[in-house]
DNA sequence: TTGAAAGCGCTAACAT
DNA sequence: ATGTTAGCGCTTTCAA
């Protein structure tokens, strides 16, 4: 294993310069074709790989991008054990860089300047966010020259980094559109942070849309934030509900963890869905459809969205184009059995 | 941001030489407290921050560490997707891998040779092993210098490789037990692979010891297997239940979500958790205190695997130790509401 | 204690 | 078409 065969191996073998065998790995035309067959002859015979670090610092590209996310508690346990949403869009991310050769390297990131530093050493050809950063950061972030794709984040970052998001706005008015067409009329929408998270503040104009061409106003005690995206949150709420009466007959939440997690809170305390309450989510999780009773929500296909913003950064990176790429997909929605006419 | 101080300038700067500069940063005995000070001012006022790449280079260490999962259609998405389990790991190697210093690489592996090739191209500091791959590729990981830790692999291995386990067998007894406490006899087992699945034989035989001990025997109408850890495969399983009427009231899955999809088919089918079977999971994963009803489970701490798997590999990196590390962590019953006297 | 210089393995400008 | 050579940025041996 020790015996790692370099270029000048190969060369020494084939009898030529490492520039030729450079030439001939790299695809640059100058090399007879005599000798490309005997080069390549060698690489096989002396199962030559060519060392990517020193590729790396020669050509000042690593091939390697990184996924950032960002740190709760200094772990990325919170966003990646309770939102199941993430590991599914890695899936599609990986797939992707595979096929394009580059290497997925994954780190959580909250100080900016660690994290600008971490970038510059590793000379990362490109970044991907996932999820929503402390605004210093996207401020630093300006300042690099490496690609950046943004996921799930809005209009505030439009003009300096390439993103992709899905249509949350839409994802928002068919969830309450459905509702209202199913006879209610006092939902509730639960969101994570109304304040501080952008694709919220897009699902609420959605419901809130959706209720004006009703001829409905939104209601202030109608509006709960949970703080994050977590089972346990939505859990949390459910009780709190439990302990407030009120109108409400449905309610909307901006993830499917938080959904499950209200619906369990409820069940417990004796209330029936979607007899007492009808609930819709957003997502569309694999265990969305496995819980008692599955859950009506609105699906967006986060593999895809993985696959999209790999494939956005990697242009971004190949093509040096300048124009920022800005790419909305579309959600449907997936009416299962948390939901239903009100009585 | 293009302008990137290098050790030179640095050197430059404070006078001295790449060679001091060099010393100072990594620790080397050799400058005098004068001059080292000097050098770490230059270091501060310049901004300065090595370039990984070429110290990778020149050390032949890349502190960088591969988390290899194994592909299925070519993607991670299965095992990852439906597989919590995983991401929750994730979070536990990266948090060690941060505060060590060494980066993760998250990469597919399934062909032997292009994972040989990879490794070696990429010069990855140590590699580790998640889930269960093709015999072939165990094999030719024998032949490498590079430090492996496999994940929920048994003895076959144990002399060529460090791994880290959980206590499977002791799981499927305490949950068969469990079951039989509760005056159930007839028991069903539900395995991913119980050929190929070496997690599986272990729960297998707890499950099998406990019902020894009631002076039971195992009835070949009572194992099944579901092919891989998907809900799906779980739901279609329990269908596959409804359909033949048996004699069983209990069931005991490897995995949580498994037997998620068992109850909900299930409960499709009109039948009761756990009224009419009581159902015991293996996992707790967050989701599985959220079902209806929540799954009674044996919880094995995944965050923490992925804490212990990182802690060794990376000692197995920095320590040149010879002597392979075998770490069997425990598990507990954790009884919920999916399980219950029988009738 | 300090520094010059020879690598690490590859690329690319330049010369032949 | 092919080879020479000077880097890429850092480490480390060796000499001063």
């Amino acid at each position: 294993m020790g015996e790692k065969v370099t270029i000048r191996d190969v060369a020494k073998y084939a009898g030529v310069s490492p520039a030729a065998v450079s030439y001939v790995l790299n695809g640059v035309n100058k090399v007879s074709d005599e000798t490309k067959q005997r080069i390549l002859k060698a690489v096989k015979e002396l199962n030559y790989e060519p060392n990517l670090t020193a590729v790396s610092l020669s050509k000042k590209k690593s091939n390697i991008i990184a996924v950032m996310f960002p740190l709760i508690n200094d772990s990325l346990a919170t966003i990646f054990k309770d939102n199941h949403y993430y590991s599914e869009m890695i899936s599609g991310i990986e797939y992707v860089m595979r096929k394009h050769g580059y290497d997925l390297l994954i780190s959580g990131a909250n100080n900016p300047t660690e994290c600008m530093k971490w970038i510059q050493k590793r000379n990362v050809d490109g970044l991907l966010f996932l999820g929503v950063f402390p605004n210093r950061l996207y401020k630093e972030m300006k300042a690099l020259s490496t690609p950046v794709v943004l996921v799930d984040t809005y209009e505030k970052y439009e003009r300096d980094f390439h993103h992709i998001t899905v249509n949350d706005e839409n994802g928002g008015y068919i969830a309450t559109k459905h509702l209202l067409d199913l006879g209610h009329h006092a939902i509730g929408f639960v969101a994570h942070h109304l304040t501080d998270s952008p694709i919220d503040k897009k699902r609420f104009s959605g419901y809130e849309r959706a209720l004006r061409e009703a001829g409905m106003q939104t209601c202030k005690e109608h509006i709960f934030e949970a703080q994050d995206s977590s089972f346990e949150n939505g859990y949390k709420l459910g009780k709190e509900l439990l302990r407030h009466p009120t109108r409400m007959t449905a309610l909307f939440a901006s993830s499917d963890t938080l959904a499950l997690g209200i619906m369990k809170a409820l069940q417990e305390g004796g209330k029936r869905i979607p007899d007492d309450y009808s609930i819709v989510g957003f997502d569309d999780l694999t265990f969305s459809s496995y819980s008692s009773p599955s859950l009506t929500t609105v699906r967006q296909d986060v593999f895809n969205k993985g696959v999209v913003a790999a494939t956005a950064i990697i242009q971004a990176i190949e093509s040096h184009a300048t124009t920022l790429q800005h790419i909305n997909l579309s959600v449907e929605l997936i009416v299962r059995n948390s939901t239903a006419e009100k009585k």
